[in-house]
DNA sequence: GGGTTGACAACAG
DNA sequence: GCTGTTGCCAACC
């Protein structure tokens, strides 16, 4: 386990550090693992997430707010119910506030 | 080893 | 402001 993961554990390290009630963007993540233009991994990275519980993929969203993988979760709007159930609003497949649930690593976590 | 894909992001039109 | 294209890098076929 876990000698092939390196990028993917990384992504997975840091959204499971998302805390309870914020999202973060692929870009975010992407960045605080120094590959800020490679956002499309920590999108994949979040495809092999699926299988894991402790990976709240439905935390993170592109830079828009968008929930662009909520059609890659089981039900349509499960991430949607995820989120809300967080505490965040959700509107037109969009975080409600983004930029005030925003959570960013290469900040928090910094 | 080579070509395509991908839950994005940034730039151009 | 939205749509279209390019870039990036790792995984998948």
């Amino acid at each position: 386990m876990a000698d092939t993961d390196n990028f993917f554990d990384r992504v997975y390290e840091v959204v499971r550090c998302v805390p309870k009630g914020r999202v973060t963007s692929y870009g975010a993540i992407a960045k605080y693992l120094g590959a800020a233009r490679s956002a499309r991994m920590v999108g994949w990275a979040m495809n092999v997430s699926h299988g894991k519980e402790d990976v709240p993929a439905h935390r993170v969203v592109n830079r828009k707010g968008l929930l662009t993988g909520k059609f890659h979760f089981d039900g349509t709007n499960l991430m949607q119910q995820l989120l809300e159930n967080e505490g965040i609003l959700i509107e037109n497949n969009q975080v409600v506030d983004f930029a005030k649930y925003f959570w960013d690593p290469a900040k928090e976590l910094n």
